[in-house]
DNA sequence: AGTGGCTCCTGAGCGC
DNA sequence: TGCGCTCAGGAGCCAC
């Protein structure tokens, strides 16, 4: 599932790709997963508009299209943006193919969660989903005091709070199982509990997991792959998530496996407090 | 404010 | 081989 690493990757490989290249026409198989403007048709809509720039903000891509339009990617969890060269044969998942100058863009989606949604660029900033976000984990603002006053007086879940947009941008099930297991921390401890020491390795945690799975070019659990349809490795890096039951990799104990925040949490139960 | 449940979806894995 | 069941989950929404 594109968490920020995977989200970065693909704008990386995608900008590689089509970066000045023009779109000559759409062909949309699922329309739910192209958003237009009101009254407007999402083919028409992005004809003969050149990608300019690409951006990310979370989980959330950002193609900046001529004449002020922006195409707003979110992939959830089965997602798929990739760029070939030739002609490539659409499949049952395959919603929308962007026609270019010079190759196709393909967006595909398994479970249908995903969505493409074309907006004023100008507006992109206030679309509601993109205002609500907290900050940037890689930001070179961030850190542990900023963390910190995104988390205080919050009294859920350590996990949930990681997971809720609203406080940290572009982290997931998988990217917030590992950090939580590099500070240390058990994921059911209420946020209030935490102590600054706590929050300062976790702040730390978060931004070396991240860097280290956009080094790895992201994680293939499953279905993930960058926009040149390749796979990331940062799977085989993973100390906790997917693997309960195994032996942690710190101390040699079974991981643990519980339900916390309505998500499947792994976690050692002798490493983390 | 926080939590839990539901919804959107399909495919994988499992028991029989 | 295949049926039916459960599980996976990001995020919005709603009820409590």
């Amino acid at each position: 599932m594109p968490e920020l690493p995977e989200v970065e990757s693909i704008r990386l490989t995608l900008a590689k790709n089509t970066l000045g290249k023009k779109i000559l026409d759409a062909e949309v198989f699922w329309p739910p997963a192209a958003v237009s403007l009101p009254g407007m048709e999402f083919g028409e809509l992005v004809k003969d508009r050149t990608i300019d720039f690409i951006n990310r903000r979370g989980k959330y891509l950002l193609i900046n299209l001529s004449g002020d339009i922006t195409l707003i990617v979110h992939f959830r969890m089965t997602g798929r943006l990739i760029y070939y060269l030739g002609k490539q044969p659409v499949d049952k998942h395959t919603h929308v193919v962007l026609h270019l100058d010079e190759g196709e863009l393909h967006y595909s989606d398994i479970r249908k969660f995903g969505r493409m949604q074309l907006v004023p660029t100008k507006k992109a900033s206030e679309i509601s989903f993109l205002a609500k976000l907290g900050p940037e984990p890689l930001d070179e603002a961030f850190a542990f005091d900023k963390l910190g006053q995104q988390l205080a007086g919050k009294k859920c879940t350590i996990k949930a709070a990681l997971l809720d947009q609203r406080v940290i941008a572009g982290l997931g099930n998988i990217y917030a199982d590992e950090a939580l297991f590099r500070a240390g921390i058990y994921p059911g401890r209420k946020t209030d509990s935490l102590k600054v020491s706590e929050i300062i390795l976790l702040c730390n945690s978060i931004q070396d997991v991240l860097n280290e799975g956009i080094k790895a070019k992201g994680t293939s659990f499953r279905d993930y792959r960058d926009a040149e349809g390749n796979k990331g490795m940062f799977q085989e890096k993973l100390m906790v998530y997917g693997r309960a039951g195994q032996e942690c990799k710190g101390c040699g104990g079974i991981l643990a496996k519980e339900k916390i925040a309505g998500r499947t949490t792994v976690y050692c139960p002798n490493c983390q407090k």
